[in-house]
DNA sequence: CAATCTAGTTTAATTATGCAACCATTGGAG
DNA sequence: CTCCAATGGTTGCATAATTAAACTAGATTG
């Protein structure tokens, strides 16, 4: 089998994640439906992809419980695409992503747009891991523990693996 | 063209960033590298993808600025991938990544790994955005606003167009 | 100097993507 | 009530991208 390797039964949290919403479309869909998008017609006029190609994600997404159908809303009766607690958990990486390009791109001059709190229209601080105790951490600074079992005693030995 | 549309002359920098590493493999791949992977061979053997892809991805990576090549390092004379600064930026992305589907995957517990301050053992943070003066954000709470031109006069019209 | 390891390249199959054309339902004009 | 356009898709096909597997070539080991 060629197909695309899924990395649905991976035990990387990562890879799980990338294997739901690890593809170009379905972040950017996401995107827009954080921003209020909901209908099909105004998905496909924003990113411009073809719109079999959106039929499907959508669907993927909402499978997945990222993203539901509700009835109608505005005026006629059509279905519109709303984000579950799921897809809205999504933020943080699409922020995280938008902040890595604003800090590495060799073009910065080309991104138009920044974050900015609604409240003060100041941009965002800049994402930060921190430690229980509130230290700032660097990818050095952590490690990969195994999973403790959370309730039943099924507990696997340590091994760096992911 | 049926090419995969790249993104790379947007403006929206979730799609810069997508471009540069918006595929499964770039992202594991930096992945294993933060866990300080650095030979070809070594990279093969723990994602299990075929040579030729990751040749590709190396390749692209390295063009990038995302990997760079040393010479050699341990004894004999191969080179090895080591990550620039622009890679090393990537680890909040992967955090949120991995946070994600801790969060919302509906079956954790085939999640094998935490993620855990090296000092204590501590599991870590919640990445969490934050305005200027610690408001924690949510995407509610955010809104976009063209950029502000930095040193030149440029000045974009504001949409909220990504 | 033969076997093997590392780091690829080539080949050929499978899949995803994009375009265009087509279908179905809704809403309105005549 | 009928026709026409808009919305929200589905289907078919050509092409690009991914992929696994086989092959290659230089370095290392025995």
């Amino acid at each position: 089998m060629v197909k695309r390797t899924s990395f649905e039964h991976d035990d990387c949290p990562i890879a799980r994640s990338l294997d739901a919403i690890g593809d170009w479309w379905s972040m950017l869909i996401i995107r827009e439906a954080l921003f209020g998008v909901s209908r099909f017609g105004e998905f496909q006029k924003r990113l411009g992809l073809a719109k079999n190609i959106l039929t499907v994600r959508l669907r993927a997404l909402t499978d997945q419980g990222i993203l539901k159908t509700a009835p109608a809303s505005d005026g006629s009766a059509y279905q519109e695409y709303l984000l579950t607690r799921k897809g809205r958990g999504v933020f943080p990486i699409l922020v995280a992503l938008r902040q890595w390009s604003e800090e590495f791109d060799e073009r910065p001059e080309e991104i138009s747009t920044i974050l900015v709190d609604k409240e003060n229209g100041q941009p965002v601080r800049k994402l930060e891991l921190y430690s229980q105790d509130g230290r700032p951490l660097g990818a050095g600074d952590t490690a990969l523990k195994s999973r403790p079992a959370e309730k039943q005693g099924k507990r696997a030995t340590a091994s760096p693996s992911s």
